[in-house]
DNA sequence: GCAATGACGCTCT
DNA sequence: CAGAGCGCCATTG
């Protein structure tokens, strides 16, 4: 890896970025970052993105999850329960299924004030 | 260039 | 919301 990964990132700056512009105790979707980066209907490559990434990088990839609001992982434990345990470190609540309520924290562009405490207190 | 893969999304049931 | 099927775009062999 190296250099090739690296060469690829460069293209997904966009994606980057877009992720980077979801707020703390907020989540995106992958078509959502996908589409706002300018590729709609490219929601896998977004996850590719992420999958390129690394600690070293300032991206809060662990804020992007699928539309379900149920976090991926790639099928490894340590990615999903480190993007979990960082989005609860953030305030995010999880559901007994261990998702997401994409209509409490789902991420809201063009759209402020949005507090998700506010928003419809956790009966949780 | 073709075939296979993938941290997904949408539609129908 | 959940399950199954098809489509999506980019990377890799």
């Amino acid at each position: 890896m190296s250099g090739a990964r690296a060469g690829a990132k460069r293209g997904w700056s966009p994606v980057y970025r877009v992720v980077r512009r979801v707020p703390e105790g907020r989540v995106a979707t992958y078509g959502q970052v996908a589409a706002i980066a300018g590729m709609p209907g490219a929601a896998r490559q977004v996850g590719w993105a992420l999958n390129a990434l690394d600690e070293a990088d300032d991206v809060p990839w662990h804020r992007v999850i699928n539309a379900r609001g149920e976090v991926s992982g790639r099928g490894e434990r340590e990615i999903e329960g480190l993007q979990r345990a960082r989005l609860e470190a953030e305030g995010v609540v999880f559901d007994a299924r261990g998702r997401v309520d994409l209509g409490r924290f789902g991420w809201r562009p063009r759209t402020r004030a949005t507090r998700p405490a506010m928003a419809g207190r956790g009966e949780g």
